[in-house]
DNA sequence: CCTATTAATGAATGAAGTTCATTTTGATGT
DNA sequence: ACATCAAAATGAACTTCATTCATTAATAGG
């Protein structure tokens, strides 16, 4: 409820616009992040806005195209800072797990991205140019350049869901012995989810940088 | 359609049960192969099967609840034979390769998975003992033998997205001018979708795999 | 034979996304 | 100044789903 009609009630065009883009997808964040994306409406979006429903589809197409709206401003967040900095490997993860944390919170928003042409994001295709320069200067040109991010997309995708996984996941419940040595072995893991999502993605990133140094050595 | 109410059209207590578990999983595997997820609603559910949506109420508890059962029925086909005949690096490269397979007609699934409680998937937890028994056997035990286990699977699903994304999801429409190198080895990849995201697939499982066999060496 | 339980029915409910005719009003061209 | 146009908001209606509920019939068990 942060903006009113000022041209009273009525309807018709207001003085200067309510609504934009802008205006919409920053409500929209405003909601994700205070209540969640199961309260990401249009109905709530609206009254987030001061503003009817069907207005909204005077500047968005669909609750989808919200959602894509959202991801390019997530996007923005993600730390590439360490390609100035440190040598490829270490910020191709320093990338990542700044990625991860940024999606960790926004796991809803993957599906989207998935099947989303990066001509809807500029955001993304800018960190893409980022990453990708780094890894020409490293040596490393061409599909393989393009195949390594898109393989550690892959990987810090799969990790955000862990990471927002309920605490008692890996609980075999009544049918422990149908996993006997799993269940053992995760009970060894950290109590706390998140801390054991992170160690898992630690050691999988940390595995997949360093094949992919042995690799592309020299 | 398979299935008709034998005792005629009538209300009540039919001569023997129409619905089971069983039946309806069976019914909703069979929308979903040949239909896709969009058409997998309660309605065609229940129209495949002969009644009432409402039926499905007193075998299932939810949509969820049909997710879950179709979830743990694809589980059974992903094939962990390898976990025999080959070294655990090997073994692991092919069972990931048959759970990406998989899950790339099934990506619907993944969100529902990943807040999955194991409890709810005896055949989930028949795959990840297996695993782990391989990578015991190979020295790996503890909460690292997990952790590999949920690394390989953060791959995988988010390497099953990639293969179900569009052919033109690279494509940088009018915003080339703002990733030029990025567009540029783009084209460099291989023009069918599903071969380039095979591509970058292999190229990150091979990484992390020769990573951790790099790590857990002797 | 009575009765409790199970498993079906159809109608109703409610949430969500989306469409549409209508209306107001600022901007534009004459 | 005036007529006209297009943008932008409104509220009501529509659609599609999942889900609930009172009701009913048939079967199994005592």
């Amino acid at each position: 409820m942060t903006q009113q009609a000022r041209s009273g009630r009525g309807r018709g065009r207001p003085s200067s616009p309510i609504l934009t883009r802008e205006r919409v997808s920053q409500a929209a964040i405003r909601i994700v992040t205070e209540q969640g994306y199961r309260h990401l409406t249009m109905a709530s979006l609206a009254r987030e806005l001061g503003v009817a429903a069907s207005a909204l589809y005077n500047h968005v197409a669909s609750k989808r195209d919200v959602l894509v709206l959202i991801q390019d401003r997530i996007n923005e967040q993600i730390d590439c800072s360490a390609f100035d900095t440190e040598p490829w490997e270490q910020a191709l993860g320093q990338w990542a797990r700044s990625y991860r944390r940024c999606f960790m919170e926004h796991t809803a928003l993957i599906p989207v991205m998935a099947v989303l042409p990066v001509a809807d994001s500029p955001q993304t295709l800018r960190m893409y140019e980022r990453v990708t320069l780094a890894l020409r200067d490293a040596g490393i040109v061409g599909a393989d350049a393009v195949d390594i991010i898109v393989g550690v997309e892959a990987l810090v995708f799969g990790a955000a869901y862990d990471a927002s996984a309920p605490t008692d996941i890996f609980d075999p419940g009544g049918l422990e012995d149908l996993a006997p040595t799993f269940t053992r072995f995760s009970a060894q893991r950290s109590a706390d989810p998140r801390a054991a999502a992170d160690r898992a993605f630690e050691l999988a990133l940390e595995a997949l940088i360093s094949g992919l140094r042995q690799k592309y050595a020299g």
